[in-house]
Parts: C-alpha cells; structure tokens; sequence
DNA sequence: ACCTCGACCTGGGCGC
DNA sequence: TGCGCCCAGGTCGAGG
C-alpha cells in the first residue's frame, strides 16, 4: 500500500497526538510474525515507556521511545490510528475492492494486531489485512546496525539524495530502471504508484536500462521522482483501496496521478492510449509516444 | 550482480 | 450461489 508520500501522510498524523503518549500496555494480538523481538518481550519492553516526535526514512516510520525506537513498516496493508475513547468509533465501510475499511477511529476487529493502551486512555491501533507490515523494537546503540534501514538508500527529502549519487546508481546497473527506483537501496520510498509518475513525468520508458540513461534523463528523473512524491504529499496520499492516514482519511492524490493504473486511457501529454505492461515484475503503466 | 519465481496474506471482482 | 482464478501502494530468499 503505502508509498513516501502516504506513511509522510501518517507521521504527520501522529506527530500530533503521540509525543508524550506513555504506553500503560502493549498487547500483540496476532498469531504470526509480525514483530520483533518476540511478542512477550515486546509486551515488557514497551510498557511504561513514552513516545517522541515520530520520524520516517523512506517507507519506514521511526518512533523513538524513551529506552527504544521502534520502526515500522506498513507493507500493504497497514494503517495506525490514535483512538480518543471520548470519540465515538466509527463502524468500517464496506468498500468496492477494499472491503471492510475503517473512516475514522475504530474499535479492535479481526485485523487487527497490535494495540498500545496509553496512560491517558487513548489507543494506538494497528490494523493490517495482510499481514506483509513489520515492527521491529531497538535499543539506541543497536539502530544504527539495523539491517531494515542499513538497507536503504537516501531518502529523497534529505540532504543525502544527491543528483551525483542517484545517477552513478543507476548508470552502473543493466536492469531496468523501473526495477531500479523499487529498489530501496537506490532511493527508499519510491514504489509502484511513483515510479510511474516519475518515468512518466520524465519521459524515460520502464523497460530502459539504467547504463543507457544520458545524463540529461537522469537529471530529469533525479527531479520527478521528488516532484511526484511532493505532490502525493501535498495531495496527502494516493487511496484506491485500504490507505488511510492516522484520522482514517482517504488521500487524493489519485485524482493528480497521470500514468499509474490508467492503462487504456489517453496519455494527457499526447492523447495516444497509455500501455500496461509488466515490468520488474510489477504491472507498469506507460506511453509509448511520450516515454522514450 | 541480476533476473525470475514463489512465498508471505486477505479479500474483492469477474467469468462460468 | 459458488468456485476458481486474477488482481492489489511490498519485500525477501532461493536458485539459475
């Protein structure tokens, strides 16, 4: 599910209403692995301990505590939201594709796994249908080691996602550049939705490889990929099914989006029909008159 | 180093 | 109504 621009959409939320939220007791409700360490410790170590200002790096939400910081990723179909028990829940909608989602703050359902109950009453839910999200709890010292962010590349809104590094990325690789911007370690935060948008914007074809790009395409690149993500941000999200920032609201950016999924529509750059093909083992869409 | 495939999960849509 | 198949904002490891 969620891109940069939607777990930005969801830090935003949460830096909100989480610092200074003590955790009174943690409770893991799922039977598979979806955390570590495992869920007793998990239970322990958290307890009693208080949030500060949540950060991201990438799609990875980094929430420091007191004595750990916790990172987490949504996968597909993740979502966290602060519950008030002074506002009413809010029953899940039965949605087309998505199914049962929730629109505001919901009470505890078949998915979900994980509930921090604070010192002042409210909830932090999270709620996942499929299961691909991860917690992972470390102590300071261990961060810095930890394989989940050691993996990845620059994030693009900070200083280190420089124009130099992201094209000797890609022009030492034969792949595909699509495959080369859902690559994390390339640049983390980009996945299906943007690389679209970004190869779309820039007029570079999925299927090029990335030794092949003139450094004009990839300065063009190097930009839209932090254009797209900028407006996703500013459009709060891209919803087609089970995003929801931390309220429970739908993002907009799917209105904004030129490429992704409007395989059989016309190009708004040449109005030929766009393509749908698979790339990196991802469904792409693409123009073939606009991307070359 | 890179590619492809399958695995991990659930649920909705569609065709028959 | 039901079944089987396809699809989905993501990653990971195995094997070639």
């Amino acid at each position: 599910m969620p891109e940069l621009p939607e777990v930005e959409t969801i830090r935003r939320g949460l830096e909100r209403g989480l610092p200074g939220k003590r955790v009174e007791r943690a409770e893991v409700r799922c039977d598979r692995v979806l955390l570590k360490p495992d869920a007793a410790t998990f239970e322990r170590e958290l307890q009693g301990q208080s949030f500060k200002a949540p950060g991201r790096h990438g799609k990875f939400l980094i929430l420091p505590l007191e004595r750990h910081t916790l990172l987490v990723h949504l996968g597909m179909t993740g979502q966290i939201t602060l519950r008030d028990p002074d506002q009413p829940d809010h029953p899940f909608e039965r949605l087309p594709v998505t199914g049962l989602q929730r629109t505001s703050q919901h009470p505890v359902d078949a998915h979900t796994h994980i509930v921090l109950h604070f010192a002042d009453g409210h909830q932090l839910m999270y709620r996942d249908i499929r299961k691909f999200g991860k917690w992972r709890l470390y102590r300071p010292q261990e961060l810095a080691r930890a394989p989940e962010l050691k993996r990845l590349g620059p994030d693009p809104f900070t200083p280190a996602y420089r124009l130099e590094s992201f094209q000797a990325a890609l022009k030492r690789t034969r792949r595909n550049v699509k495959a080369a911007l859902l690559d994390q370690g390339v640049v983390a935060g980009v996945g299906n939705i943007y690389a679209d948008e970004a190869l779309f914007r820039s007029g570079i074809r999925p299927t090029r490889r990335g030794v092949s790009l003139t450094r004009a395409e990839l300065e063009r690149l190097f930009t839209a990929v932090r254009e797209v993500l900028e407006l996703g941000i500013q459009n709060r999200g891209t919803t087609f099914s089970n995003y929801r920032d931390a309220e429970g609201r739908s993002g907009s950016n799917q209105a904004s989006l030129q490429a992704y999924g409007r395989y059989g529509q016309e190009c708004y750059g040449c109005g030929g029909e766009l393509k749908r093909s698979t790339v990196g083992q991802r469904t792409t869409t693409w123009c073939p008159r606009c991307q070359h």
